[in-house]
RNA sequence: GGUUCGGUAGCUCAGCUGAAUAGAGCAACAGACUUCUAAUCUGUGGGUCGCGGGUUUGAGUCCCGCCCGAAUCACCA
């Protein structure tokens, strides 16, 4: 049991005996002291007041002097207005370093057979152009989301839903055929994804140019999108396509191989994988099946041109279509289709889909339609809604070729950390060196990423933003290298010193504090789904460690107990720096 | 217009279920390396928490109204 409960605990039978108040203990939340005061703990006791009918000052003198009296941590208090400012005796922190040193899953819940299964979608990319960095950033939530859940103690099932069909990649696949004169990524020494979002691009090019002929020839705009050739022939395409013309079927297939290929490698590069993926040319005849069902049981209905629809007034929304009057499917029939492989693939009890936030209508409506279909998860599905990045000159718009790629990102980060630190001089090896750099330049970028709430819309500053002092990536991972460099150099027998009777100093009680609010902040975490809020914690807890060194001796330190308890706390530190950025999917270094 | 989400220091952001004088980082300025890693540490300046009401002993936080911004409201995905 924490600290902070213990207090609370011992605070609602004070209030109990002292004023006959029942004020439950979790409805108590000490709160760390404020720095200027003395204490560690603080309980507020303006809600005991009706009960006490003293003054504040004074129903805090005697809830202190309960608490000295009844409650074993608790040393001495102060205090000052309605605050009532806990000092918990010195030898009682020894012992809480001890058991968080000596529990490697601190802060973690177990899972076992018995454990919720929580779905988690996220990436959701489409095959017609690489990863992008909209895309790092719906990667880095959704992995580290799944961390987090595990954390907690859910089964956690990692799955992306590849969008593989549709008129994009006919775009795609036209343009090879046009202007491509056969080649594959091996011969243009480029990554598939890379290859094929060039034709998708070549092909809005041309395309751009046959609609700007036929406008000069008095179409109007739209007439002519509609009518010119090309456009004609990729819908031709995707005629053949769905009627499983051979060439069509073979030449997609090829095509899409090359996209998977770099995806894999930009998404090992990340970090992040998958448990199992969904194709949406797989899951987009499921869902019409289900839609023609729910039909026949009247929750929809077909209007006259033979178009089928939700209506979803009586909810507060509108009328959705779900099938095209050609009884073609939807973007929303494909997620109800996908939807349904999973149920039978997994007994889900709970789906998160890690979707940006233009899509906030999109899954209200689906929650719906999923509950009323009868998936018992449909209800409480949570869209997980992040918002966009931004550019400082705005959005990125791939015809305006502001895109930041996710292959060219990552590359970019890497070679600042080598510029960044190509004065140091750590020794190690080549090998070593070049992961070093990786690890710290993926850490800078998905620390940046992820240490902002997720729902707010961000802006990415590719000359200024990425930093790597400060509240950053780096400056969490050089904390913990720094650390291992002082266990590399210290006595092994330091750590078979029994330091037990050692009181530790204010700094060193302020961090095995923090130490502890792991827990606390795993379990709010993944409460709010934050990978945000570990982000901020792990930082707090960095810079604590970092004033603790500065102004205290190590292996410096002459007292052998001192010395033992030091290096059982770094150790401890380091230990939940590393654990806290593995929920952020952030390695660390050894040294840098 | 409807719905959803945002608005906190010059910039980028924290601020959990209400609580002490609203906090970090960057940028600016002034300091600290013969020392366990200075990618660090210390200090200074910088705020009408979009605006106005309300609830409360107490509001950046909860409620109502307004202003500004974003997304969305397709037989696109």
């Amino acid at each position: 049991m924490s600290i902070d409960n213990i207090l609370a605990q011992a605070t609602s039978l004070a209030v109990k005996s002292l004023y006959g108040l029942e004020m439950p203990a979790d409805k108590i939340v000490p709160t760390t002291t404020k720095k200027e005061f003395e204490g560690n703990l603080t309980i507020v006791v303006f809600p005991f007041l009706k009960a006490s009918h003293k003054r504040a000052e004074d129903t805090a003198q005697e809830i202190g002097e309960y608490l000295v009296a009844n409650c074993e941590a608790v040393e001495k208090f102060n205090v000052i207005k309605g605050f009532l400012n806990i000092v918990i005796k010195p030898s009682f922190w020894t012992t809480v370093l001890q058991s968080v040193a000596a529990d490697p899953n601190f802060g973690f819940k177990q899972v076992n057979d018995s454990s919720k299964l929580v779905m988690i979608e996220y990436s959701s990319p489409n095959t017609n152009k690489p990863l992008h960095l909209g895309h790092v950033r719906n990667n880095l939530l959704g992995f580290s989301l799944s961390k987090i859940m595990e954390a907690n103690g859910n089964k956690v099932v990692k799955t992306n839903i590849v969008n593989d069909r549709g008129i994009h990649i006919c775009k795609s696949m036209l343009a090879w055929l046009k202007w491509g004169n056969g080649i594959t990524p091996e011969i243009a020494g480029k990554k598939g994804d890379h290859l094929i979002g060039d034709f998708y691009v070549e092909f809005d090019k041309h395309f751009k140019a046959e609609v700007k002929e036929l406008m000069t020839q008095g179409m109007s705009q739209e007439e002519a999108e509609r009518e010119a050739p090309l456009i004609k022939e990729a819908h031709d395409m995707l005629k053949k396509w769905e009627d499983g013309d051979a060439q069509v079927r073979k030449l997609w297939s090829t095509m899409n191989d090359w996209v998977y290929a770099g995806f894999d490698e930009t998404y090992k590069r990340m970090g992040v994988d998958f448990d199992k993926i969904y194709y949406e040319s797989d899951t987009y005849l499921e869902g019409k099946e289900k839609v023609l069902e729910g039909l026949d049981k009247g929750m929809f209905y077909r209007k006259d041109d033979g178009s089928v629809w939700a209506d979803l007034t009586s909810d507060g929304l509108d009328q959705k279509l779900l099938l095209r009057s050609d009884g073609t499917s939807v973007y929303m029939t494909q997620d109800i289709g996908t939807a349904k492989l999973r149920f039978q693939d997994y007994p889900i009890e709970q789906m998160i889909y890690v979707v940006g936030n233009e899509q906030n209508y999109h899954f209200q409506v689906l929650s719906l339609l999923l509950d009323k279909l009868g998936f018992k998860w449909g209800k409480d599905l949570i869209h997980f809604s992040y918002g966009m990045v931004e550019l400082p000159n705005g959005k990125m718009k791939s015809r305006e070729g502001t895109v930041v790629d996710a292959d060219d990102l990552m590359n970019e980060m890497i070679n600042t950390a080598r510029e960044v630190s190509k004065d140091r001089n750590v020794e190690m090896s080549e090998d070593e060196r070049e992961n070093v750099m990786r690890i710290i330049g993926l850490g800078a970028l998905k620390y940046f990423i992820l240490k902002v709430d997720p729902r707010k819309n961000m802006l990415f500053n590719p000359q200024e933003s990425i930093d790597f002092n400060g509240n950053t990536g780096p400056f969490v991972q050089y904390t913990y290298a720094r650390i291992q460099s002082v266990l590399r150099k210290s006595n092994p027998d330091d750590a078979s010193t029994d330091f037990t009777a050692y009181r530790p100093n204010e700094k060193e009680v302020a961090l095995i504090q923090r130490l502890t609010d792991f827990a606390t902040v795993v379990a709010e975490a993944g409460r709010t789904y934050s990978p945000a809020l570990v982000a901020n914690y792990v930082f707090e807890l960095s810079k604590a460690y970092n004033q603790f060194y500065h102004d205290y001796g190590i292996l410096k330190e002459e007292d052998a107990i001192v010395r033992a308890f030091r290096l059982s706390l770094s150790k401890t530190v380091a230990g939940i720096v590393k654990r806290g950025f593995a929920l952020l999917g952030i390695e660390v270094p050894e040294r840098m």
